[in-house]
DNA sequence: TTTTGTGAAGGAATTCACAGCA
DNA sequence: TGCTGTGAATTCCTTCACAAAA
């Protein structure tokens, strides 16, 4: 079978080209051209038309694209035209503004399950509505509750123990918010992402500005 | 001036290799090689090699690297071994998370100043010590602060707004928290974290997974 | 012997430039 | 005419493979 390889650049892209959509949308703009896409992310107009055309001809030539019909095929393709089930392991501050979060549940993200290790929060209930859970009842509720995807926002020493709990109770998508990279064995998805390095990014860089 | 270009890439690599690094040296180990550093930070050895190369000679041959010099030289690369004073502005959960974080000071990241719009929370004490201010008091406090970098971590509608505010009054670098992206003209160092991107990644992903 | 540092090779991703189509 | 879709060209990044050094 001939696969040609996507980057993953162009997937992370997609998503960047999703927010000025639905800005657009809302705003009753039909028809965007790339340039002007490409403009709103800062990119290059052909690696918009190229990121696109990995997935399919979406454009009208001579015109753009139909902002709506874009805007819901790059959903269909990044996959968050569903609802997805998560649940939560460490409900420090990160935790806690994670699953609190407006957006994701606009996003179609539904945190169905928070875990916490501390004895003292399980019981305690949070804005949102859920009730910590202790870590021992993990593997239980991932599977009652039919969770898909883990968010690790523990401490850095405690992320790959609990990613391997994830992936024992069935999950197979992790999103690693602690500052270490977690390793998982193939046909697993893991997301590290670590913001911190962004910090690191931007201290680098403006130490060379004049 | 001959200039090789240095991959922004490798740079978050040397953050990426610093984590290990720290702990590492805690533990007691005081030599390591490429292929094991790579194998912590699951990438290649040669790229650990390379990467490290851009900025000197930081190993021993037919040995390998000392962990507290080269954990030292990362820093002074990443600008990372002095002070840096920060503000954060939009003060939600997000914001909570960011400016208590323990990680941050620990990495030499002060925040000296947090700031909202909202007068209700003006005032307020964090439990870092921080009193919210309100954001017309931020030309005055970046000033008077010496603060260097600005944190946005607003609804993604003012984060253009603040960023323009935050230049304005001085800043050079910016770290975006909000999920869109935030423009700034040459000579200023803007990164747009927007990890909401990395959720989508992962459904990408996931939904590929048989 | 072991492991770094690096030129050369190879591979990927981006951009160009234009054919193709509305 | 105007803008997409895409092969070709280019640029950028990674990996290989080996000389150099301890």
């Amino acid at each position: 079978m001939k696969t040609i390889k996507i980057p993953d650049a162009a997937i992370a892209r997609l998503a960047l080209y999703s927010r000025p959509l639905r800005a657009l949308l809302e705003s009753g703009v039909s028809v965007i051209s790339s340039e002007k896409l490409a403009q709103f992310c800062g990119v290059n107009p052909a690696q918009v038309r190229k990121d696109l055309a990995y997935f399919g001809e979406f454009g009208v030539r001579g015109v753009g694209y139909d902002v709506g019909d874009l805007l819901r095929e790059i959903k269909k393709i990044l996959a968050t035209d569903k609802e997805w089930i998560l649940c939560i392991v460490g409900i420090g501050n990160l935790g806690h503004a994670i699953v609190e979060n407006e957006n994701f549940r606009k996003m179609g993200y539904r945190f169905a399950a928070a875990f916490d290790k501390d004895p003292k929060k399980a019981g305690e209930e949070l804005p949102c509505g859920l009730v910590i859970e202790p870590v021992s009842k993990l593997r239980e509720l991932i599977r009652a509750l039919h969770i898909q995807i883990g968010v690790i926002t523990t401490p850095p020493d405690a992320a790959q123990r609990v990613a391997d709990l994830l992936m024992d109770a069935g999950i197979n998508g992790i999103l690693n918010f602690s500052p270490t990279q977690v390793k998982t064995p193939k046909g697993y998805v893991i997301e590290n992402v670590d913001f911190t390095v962004r910090f690191e990014n931007l201290a680098y860089h403006i130490s060379k500005v004049p």
